[in-house]
DNA sequence: TTTCTTTGTGAAGAAAAATTATCAACTATA
DNA sequence: TATAGTTGATAATTTTTCTTCACAAAGAAA
């Protein structure tokens, strides 16, 4: 399910908005600000955020940049009333995938709410491509057992590693080592302990909803 | 963020389970019955749910092998004032992953909890180390690049599948959808078109949170 | 209908890549 | 200085991938 989160000072057009999206298909939320859209974002991931740009306490303009750091693969789309080129300029250089004008026509909101989400499976796409290291990593068994190992106990010597594998010879796992630290999913402190990096995280948790049921 | 859902009838005990999970590091929300109960995890994703056995409505032992039938990777901690040896071996049969009697300790709770999500890690691992041809097919780009292709098609034709993927030898195309089909991540209709299969739509979509910001 | 072209599938051996085994070092540290 | 821990380089082996050939089914053309 693709959720939104519609922000937008006017309450009239939150709830129209959640309502035409909701009709479409997708699982709608809402914020009245910037502050109160940070929330909803730390709390859930979004797909797409609707953003206005003229709001009391944090404007759009404001709360976009901050989005675009925190989540770089959600979505936005501007919305505003007062709209000039410059605006208009400033909003995409700060991360804006697409920016309308109101008053609108709920059929052009959601044209460009789907172009956003087909661009958006282009990016998904791209990275399929490009993260070959990633993808020949981990189809090795022995490796997935490393991160998994790691995933436990969050942090192992080159020694204790080979030995809670099971494996006699040393310099195997060396090998293995190798690949994933070149892979970027693994990594050393000072001490030459092997943990997981942030990529190898992400990695071990995402295997949960990937698996079978 | 680690979600849990508790699902208790008597409102003091879900606030104040509620404030004590979100003081130990969790997301908690809450519901009130059985019904409650199966919309908010339709609506989200939660790790694990509190919950009580007698309640108006639908209740505890009636919604647990409904949550486990429809969330299988969903960890349950059954809640029971009124406990026999036969309706805990009855709700652990069903599915609960723990069970405990009414009144408890917080603590005794919270040990609960979080050795049920320990175990919860395990089976992730599991998963990691026995879904070898799925890893196996990742590994080469033509195969994800296939994967790519119907993700943005969702139907496409064998011949159409090699003009797109601009491979000229049409049997090396079968070569990798063999392979592709083999570890059930794309499969067939009746008019011999391919496509993705749940599994396969899963590690799609996987990708955009794995893959590098 | 017969023939030809396009589409779709399978399999075996050659080529390329990944993995293992072996040897050789270097670094702490007790 | 021993001893265990750690890493690298290389040849041998196994797996994966590519190439080539063979073949069957469906539809178009003669």
């Amino acid at each position: 399910m693709i959720k939104v989160l519609v922000v937008d000072d006017d309450q009239d057009l939150r709830d129209n908005l959640v309502e035409v999206l909701s009709d479409n298909g997708f699982s709608p939320s809402s914020a009245e600000n910037g502050e109160d859209a940070l929330e909803k974002l730390q709390a859930d991931k979004f797909d797409l955020v609707l953003l206005d740009s003229v709001m009391p306490g944090m404007d759009g303009m404001e709360t976009l940049p901050l989005i675009k750091r925190a989540y770089p693969k959600t979505r936005i789309i501007m919305l505003t009333a007062f709209s000039t080129v410059n605006s208009a300029v400033e909003a995409m250089r700060s991360g804006a995938d697409d920016y309308i004008t109101k008053p609108f026509k709920i059929d052009e909101l959601l044209v460009a709410v789907r172009r956003c989400l087909e661009e958006a499976k282009f990016g998904v796409c791209e990275e399929l491509l490009n993260s070959d290291d990633m993808f020949k990593c981990l189809a090795n068994a022995t490796r997935r057992k490393v991160l998994m190992l790691l995933y436990r106990e969050s942090k192992l010597r080159f020694m204790d590693m080979t030995r809670q594998l099971k494996i006699d010879d040393h310099t195997k796992v060396n090998f293995h080592l190798k690949i994933l630290k070149e892979a970027h999913l693994i990594e050393q402190d000072g001490r030459k302990n092997y943990q997981l990096s942030p990529q190898g995280k992400k990695i071990v948790t995402c295997m949960s909803s990937i698996a079978a049921d």
